[in-house]
DNA sequence: CGCTTTACATACATTCTTGAATGTATAAAA
DNA sequence: TTTTATACATTCAAGAATGTATGTAAAGCG
């Protein structure tokens, strides 16, 4: 056996990362082998315990690696003319990341529908600490718009927070779960402008 | 072994399917051994074999018991003077049944966050008939509301009810992920209420 | 230049699981 | 009353899957 650079070493696990990516969405990460993503990889088991202590810890860190892209890209613009559209806009990089980013929205599809909640992975089912973030943000700038004067009368920003969180939560299920040709995955967009619309003053 | 009658066959099938549902739960589907469901229920494999063809068909049995409730319970009823409490209602129906039916409760855990959808359960990520009905139903109720005036202007039937459908989903997950003290767990009632007054004229 | 650590590959022992085969006593049918 | 089908229990063979232990060759470092 060829002894490896640093350098190479990193390309390895990312190699053995994206591996396992792929055969937890064709097998599911309980069904999953670690001998058969050493293999997926072109490497063997030794090498993916080397890099990792056990299927979990992969698997936590093939979920890192899809998280940042949101932490990057969902932000919420404060738009002073129409602080809605903010809200919107937001809403709606949440699933160009998913079109644009394989690897992304392969890493949710498992996350959501190939894995089981149990055990070391019971605490994920709960809202993660992002989430929790992004719903405060979406609390802040409904806020904000309230006292634009953005919004309908007799709605709380806090309340169409909560509404709002809910809504994304089951779109993406749905536009993960659905076909192409199905109105949750062909038309995400139009569904968000809608319920932005709903709020509008 | 002493044989039994038909009448004890059925209600060793159904400890079986309890069984089944509380190791599912606790274990994860993929994680569960015939072996673990027999003892759960006092038998051995050779019982849950011969009432079931292996675990998938187990599981198609619980989950086809815990649906039933929904059809009977979840009406759209026709109510002229506030067409939208009747999706009001309907809406609180599915958490009553939640809170009240543990079986029904713990079986949508399962579905949830217990079970991988690969292979053969890779179809039920998909909107399933009883969902793509439930869409129907709403779009329906909204279609008289508007009829009735009861509609804020500038929202189509068909896509206020795509988007209480998401919303519907989505608080589904998280008040079944949920811990007692987290909004989504305690306040079901309030959200809907909300959701519903965003709607009216 | 020699030692140590790294980055894997290989081999092994152990522990589940499963499906099927077989046994068996009795309920139900004839 | 005899026969047959039922409703399980028991046993077995065989194949994963895992974690670990060990081998190894080269990289890195003083």
């Amino acid at each position: 056996m060829v002894r490896k650079t640093k350098e190479e070493a990193e390309i390895t696990r990312r190699h053995i990362i994206a591996a396992a990516r792929r055969v937890f969405l064709a097998w599911g990460v309980g069904r999953t082998t670690l001998e058969r993503i050493a293999a997926e990889a072109g490497v063997t088991r030794g090498a993916v315990y080397w890099h990792f202590r056990n299927k979990t810890e992969l698997f936590f860190a093939m979920r890192e690696q899809a998280i940042l892209p949101f932490l990057d890209r969902v932000v919420f613009k404060e738009d002073d003319a129409d602080p809605l559209q903010g809200i919107e806009m937001a809403l709606q990089e949440i699933f160009h990341i998913l079109r644009d980013q394989a690897e992304v929205r392969e890493t949710f599809e498992i996350i959501s529908f190939k894995c089981e909640y149990v055990n070391e992975f019971s605490g994920m089912m709960q809202c993660t600490g992002g989430q929790l973030d992004f719903l405060g943000k979406l609390t802040e700038a409904y806020r904000r718009a309230e006292a634009r004067g953005a919004l309908r009368a007799g709605s709380a920003p806090a309340d169409l927070a909560h509404d709002t969180f809910l809504f994304v939560g089951g779109l993406i299920k749905h536009w993960l779960a659905g076909r192409p040709d199905e109105r949750f995955r062909s038309d995400p967009a139009g569904l968000i402008r809608n319920h932005v619309a709903l709020r509008r003053a």
